[in-house]
DNA sequence: CGAAACCGACCGGCGAGTCGGTTTCAAGTC
DNA sequence: GACTTGAAACCGACTCGCCGGTCGGTTTCG
């Protein structure tokens, strides 16, 4: 009788049981579709019905995986929050121990990672302002964590004597915020720089904005000068 | 019969028709209710009834004054884009010739009167990404007209050799989302500091990105306050 | 065969917008 | 200065479409 008491309790936190994958990819879909629409017209002005008939199904099979149209919106952002923590952390490790370095490449990732998915950093810069207290505040949570990360390295790199003095918290939503005016200007076609030399522009005024020579350009290796 | 057939046709190109005083006031207390709830709760959670209770006075009013809610919101940001006009301008009037003067100028009064009006630069902010089309499109514009006014300062700047090289176009955009990153983090009570040192934190980061010194430094300028 | 996956007609309320009416007020009229 | 008047300003009960969510089914598999 009760068709829908599904896998969807708790979806995001759930897919290592993962059921038949046919129902997997229907999940991947409707939350591409869902990510899509969220951009396009927003949370509030996307409809279930419509997100449900951009993945080629039904309403009903969308409710059958996500309980509700908030929980929808919180696996996209889930999903968002999973994908740039480990393209981060992969170029992060790969950088070494330079904390520059490790900066550079923390911002270059995330660069990459919101320019290749339009979409989902429009849903991400959207309703991290416009959604209700809970989603916002989880939005928050996530850009936090990165300016967190990057403060870290600033504060070491300083501490290293390889920047000006400077407050790595505010450097750190600074760099953010310029990244994120960035790619949303380059999104929406108010800039007109590929790509390539976009990220080596913002990458310079980054570097300059803290004072620090590029990591490669001071020594082969250690922090040592 | 028909009650409703009143000034709001054309409301926010039309400030020079003054009707009665009394509606102009009634009129300034719906667009500050609107202003804060669309704030608070984002556009489309803001109910019309809800902001004509905030403002003291019933829907019918509300609905006198402004044909429908879309217009409500276009004239909150038309108000949002006078002020911030005004003050920006007078603020590099003020500032004398030298481009990295201005640009200094122009930053600090956009920083101060967003963080003066927080619901405001919440509005412009949240609802830059997330309205419709059209209202995103009118959002987008007056930012680009904020940018354009920096990137030709950075421009003069650059050509009179006070900067590295830089693209005077992307540099500006970066300042711009530098700037409202900061004030967002602030308002949202993820940065300490007070707004006095925020602002002078802020502008060494935007000098430095750009490779310029402060202005009063190089003559005998003058900081505004 | 039975559970998982999916379907789509239906419901209920919520909220934008309407409309007939009432109040306020400035400008005549005597 | 009281009285009339009519338009501007304002009120709030009502309507009506839309959309999130439900539910009894049907189909698809293992």
């Amino acid at each position: 009788m009760p068709a829908n008491a599904a896998p969807a309790d708790a979806p995001p936190a759930n897919p290592a049981a993962a059921r038949q994958p046919r129902a997997e990819a229907r999940r991947g879909d409707l939350l591409a579709a869902a990510t899509r629409l969220f951009a396009e017209r927003g949370y509030a002005a996307a409809g279930m019905d419509e997100i449900a008939r951009a993945a080629e199904t039904s309403k009903g099979g969308l409710y059958f995986h996500f309980p509700n149209k908030q929980a929808l919106l919180a696996a996209v952002i889930g999903r968002a929050a999973e994908l740039l923590r480990k393209r981060v952390a992969a170029a992060m490790a790969e950088a070494g121990d330079d904390p520059v370095a490790r900066s550079e490449a923390a911002l270059a990732a995330l660069f990459r990672t919101l320019a290749k998915h339009r979409p989902l950093s429009r849903v991400l810069a959207a309703e991290a302002l416009a959604a209700g207290p809970e989603v916002r505040g989880r939005i928050e949570r996530i850009e936090d964590e990165f300016v967190a990360l990057i403060a870290a390295e600033l504060r070491r790199a300083h501490d290293l004597g390889l920047t000006e003095p400077l407050d790595p918290e505010l450097a750190a939503h600074a760099w953010f915020g310029m990244v994120r005016a960035c790619i949303s200007a380059w999104a929406g076609g108010r800039i007109s720089a590929p790509p390539r030399e976009l990220e080596a522009e913002l990458r310079r005024l980054l570097l300059r904005s803290a004072g620090a020579a590029p990591a490669n350009e001071r020594a082969g290796g250690r922090t040592d000068d």
